[in-house]
DNA sequence: CTGAAAGCGCTTACAG
DNA sequence: CTGAAAGCGCTTACAG
């Protein structure tokens, strides 16, 4: 059905050998030679064979990146960054969604097993140690993004500083009880700003209060829904007293937020984090992650140890900032 | 450096056919051998090389989604619906995001020649007719999702009627000068959405007013973009007198529309399009797309014709549904 | 500038 | 249940 190279050579009055020469852009090809097996090809269809390329050649030419891609903005944001990267680059990029986070190590193990790429790109992906050194086994090249380890190369956002910079800047206008909008304690984006937000809290002699950790009930996405901040904000605006502001974790959870308090005619400053697109049409004063930047980062950097596989193990961390808009105001300097 | 079959084979005393029976789950296997095998290749870290079982084979078990992945929670719902629906079945899902608009074909048409998978989707992609004709020659398993064809198998959405419901349900509240909220007018979805809302005022006999059509002025991504939404509500605002209620063509833009409203203090009755997960956050009245079924619908089709190459070509087309929330209602109805 | 030939790492009838 | 061997569709020294 589909040509194959001997087809075409045929057709040409050549050999394979150069067939493939002329596919493969070499230079010490005649004109006239090229333009007919150029011509025969096209009007027979045929197209070089990837798998068998790749597996001759042991060159493919190809990035995966893993991402659990329901995290929606942050996973558009990053790979923003990364095609652009990769613009200049002859690598294609392939993009694998990592699913339920339940066997995830397993679904990336697995697909770096099958040497599709010659480097990969994890988006999000947060391992133990001792998954970390499993992969590292594999001795394939890797770039963390969004993640941390000594391990591998590795772009990363610091979190802990993030929370930090939030709970700060309320504790500097005189809030005492700051409510956290959270969602699984157990995933690593959690665990740091909790750090953070503790960090402030002790920096201004301010006791940490378990009961101002507050979790919606649906677990989804671990917690990063809308539905989630929706839940946990209810359940903040029926505490008494109130508390005098909120830190949230996640943009996509403020939306879900600001509905309750919509809802319920409650106003509580409120500082979220990501900076999606939509924060700044929704007014929420938020921490900024520089998603783009580090996609395109981690990208060059994964280029750079396929182009030279000895470069020591490089880690960025990139450093938050904080946007502030009209969520974290109060009620009056809102409205004028 | 890496392990072949053939350092397995060796390793366990058998011959590679053996070990290929082993890792293809073929039956006939003494129990007693697979174990070693098994043991051997764990130990070595082997795993088959899928580009080499791919070319011996002739098989790859995968399925390519061709996409502008940057189209957000578009994107993200059929994704949801096409990786559920291959929940069962031995096919692996890769993603290859089809960048700016303008060489969009070629990058499809390139990626299919390569024979990366059986099948593809390609979602969200609007092509000619003749570009379509160009890619059946391929001769490959393909399904379009949001895009309808005579020559491949597909799921569509029935935008001329979701456009025409949203503007009858204004007609019939008896709103008269209805604006539409537009983007790139040459795109596919818009001229499917303005013919619907032309023969809604059509069956209502009201005169289609061109100057009602306004088009933020930032074209990105065809100017489905919460700034372009900002630009042409503002637009929309400055207009005397102002439209009765306005029809705009996606909940993104509808995002920066509702800034512009609220900034500017003025309240318009409107109707957006898609019911993202946002739309029930923000009080959007919009018109509902199936996206997770006609994901899981399209995936469906292809394994089907993976299955049977020689099934008829099949056109499922999706029905819109209007959800009415706060955002489509008089100021007063809304704040009581 | 071009061709013959070996090899990439597998699968799969075929034979036993 | 297992092995020897041909073949998948390419690339790439090597020789000319």
């Amino acid at each position: 059905m589909s040509k194959t190279i001997y087809d075409i050579a045929k057709a040409a009055g050549v050999s394979i050998a150069t067939v493939s020469r002329v596919f493969n852009q070499a230079e010490n090809v005649k004109p006239q030679t090229r333009k007919k097996v150029l011509k025969v090809a096209e009007e027979m269809g045929y197209h070089p064979h990837v798998y068998a390329q790749g597996l001759a050649s042991k060159k493919k030419n190809r990035i995966l990146m893993l991402a659990p891609v329901m995290s929606n903005y942050f996973f558009t944001e990053v790979l923003r960054g990364i095609q652009d990267s990769l613009a200049e680059e002859n690598f294609e990029l392939n993009i694998v969604n990592i699913g339920r986070k339940k066997d995830a190590f397993k679904q990336v193990s697995e697909t770096l097993k099958k040497r599709w790429a010659e480097g990969y790109l994890l988006v999000s992906l947060h391992f133990s140690d001792k998954e970390l050194k499993t992969l590292s086994r594999y001795d394939t090249p890797l770039c963390l993004v969004d993640d941390f380890s000594n391990l591998f190369d590795s772009v990363s956002f610091n979190n802990e500083e993030g929370a930090f910079m939030a709970t700060d800047y309320f504790l500097k206008k005189g809030y005492k009880r700051i409510a956290v909008l959270s969602a699984d304690a157990t995933s690593i984006p959690i665990r740091d700003r909790i750090a953070g937000y503790k960090r402030a809290l002790s920096e201004h002699d301010i006791p940490f209060d378990e009961k101002l950790i507050v979790v919606g009930d649906n677990m989804e996405r671990d917690g990063f829904t809308e539905l989630s901040g929706y839940q946990a904000m209810n359940k903040i605006i029926a505490m008494d007293p109130l508390p005098d502001a909120v830190f949230c974790t996640s943009d996509t959870k403020a939306v879900g937020a600001k509905k309750a308090l919509e809802e319920q005619k409650v106003h509580i400053p409120i500082i979220s984090f990501d900076n999606l697109t939509i924060a700044e049409y929704i007014g929420l004063s938020t921490v900024n992650q520089p998603m783009y930047d580090m996609g395109f980062r981690a990208t060059n950097k994964l280029i750079q140890r396929l182009h030279n596989p000895e470069l020591r193990i490089s880690n960025e961390v990139h450093y938050p900032e904080l946007v502030i808009r009209s969520s974290s105001e109060k009620l009056n300097e809102v409205i004028t």
